[in-house]
DNA sequence: CGGATTTGACCGGCGC
DNA sequence: GCGCCGGTCAAATCCG
């Protein structure tokens, strides 16, 4: 009812090692004791997040949906995020998002990538709209090493749908920074390259971009995993967040206040109602509970949008939290229909 | 002044 | 081997 449903598509790829992201999903069927894993890279889809709601970004998404795909299960069975020991750290007070996005796939990978879409409401998306400006660029020196493709293309990703209805405003509660913009081949909307300013160092990074299949909807797709804490309270680096005029449309991508870290994560909560889809398309839902709202209200009081934030505290919170439970806790219940149903509570 | 955004150039992988 | 394309870098510029 709130809005779009926000969908969520994991992809697990081998040799995702070198990078931190390691939520990795497998089948539902096992329960994991340990703390629910969360959305991905907390989880929330920042402004520029937003996918063609039937389908991910083709490369990823497809790939992943594939094999995700089990035979009658719903794809949620195939959810679970591995390597929790090697989270990195954990959300305060709750299943941390970026933990769980940090679970990494295990050594099982056969190679196989497991992909998962999770929808859910999505509040109102900010904008923010980029300013034309100055030609600029950099000159031709010297680079620095980058990682190589081969690897990149292992990482996991995870992606969601989010609706461009409401700017898309990011919603995770990272602050991301953004680092690169380039019209994608067979799209006509430009993609942007994001990366965690929460912390120096931090390899997280997302890619916005509208799905040409449905300009109303954008496609987030974070890859590797934060090193360190969800910020509870803007920091430094995230510190200085421009508010610009709302773009006209897709200029989400130009100038999202995504990248206002803390703040990022609200935006996309806008729903209680979680749900997750297989690449087949069967659905699964989560009821958004009242838990994790410490984590949200951290974040909002720290966002420099304060009134912003805390108007929609209560969307947030629930985005939020489910972002971090998504995983297991999801796969918990089963609501009638067949849809995963699951009150997040920390 | 520090940090974020813009944007062209650079780099590497992949396909042909 | 070459070209295309995606992803990243970093200078210039903007903004709080």
């Amino acid at each position: 009812m709130r809005g779009p449903l926000l969908r969520v598509v994991v992809v697990m790829e081998q040799h995702f090692n070198d990078w931190d992201l390691q939520a990795v999903v497998r089948s539902c069927s096992f329960p994991q004791p340990e703390q629910p894993a969360g959305p991905p890279l907390g989880g929330t889809a920042p402004e520029s997040a937003a996918a063609p709601p039937a389908r991910a970004p083709d490369h990823v998404a497809r790939a992943g949906a594939a094999k995700a795909k089990a035979p009658g299960a719903s794809a949620l069975c195939n959810l679970e995020y591995l390597d929790l020991d090697h989270k990195p750290f954990l959300l305060p007070g709750s299943s941390s998002s970026s933990s769980r996005a940090a679970a990494r796939a295990r050594g099982e990978d056969d190679g196989n990538s497991h992909e998962v879409m999770i929808s859910f409401p999505v509040a109102a998306a900010s904008t923010s709209g980029a300013q034309p400006r100055s030609p600029s660029g950099r000159k031709p020196g010297i680079r620095t090493t980058r990682l190589k493709r081969s690897k990149k293309s292992q990482l996991k990703k995870v992606v969601y749908e989010v609706p461009v209805a409401d700017g898309g405003v990011s919603s995770d509660l990272w602050a991301w920074r953004k680092y690169g913009q380039k019209p994608i081949k067979g799209s006509p909307y430009p993609r942007g390259y994001y990366k965690c300013s929460s912390m120096k160092g931090c390899m997280a990074r997302k890619m916005v971009e509208r799905s040409p299949a449905k300009p109303g909807t954008l496609i987030v797709t974070y890859m590797a995993e934060h090193c360190h804490p969800v910020p509870t309270q803007l920091n430094a680096l995230a510190g200085t967040t421009r508010h610009k005029s709302a773009p006209a449309d897709d200029d989400h991508l130009k100038s999202p206040r995504s990248h206002e870290g803390p703040a990022a994560g609200k935006s996309a909560a806008g729903g209680g109602v979680v749900k997750c889809e297989d690449v087949d398309g069967n659905e699964l839902s989560a009821m958004a509970g009242d838990g994790g709202a410490e984590d949200a209200a951290a974040a909002a009081a720290a966002d420099d949008d304060g009134e912003f934030w805390t108007e929609r505290m209560g969307l947030e919170l629930e985005l939020d939290e489910f972002l971090g439970p998504v995983d297991d806790d999801m796969l918990d219940h089963v609501s009638e229909d067949g849809v995963l149903g699951r009150r997040l509570s920390l």
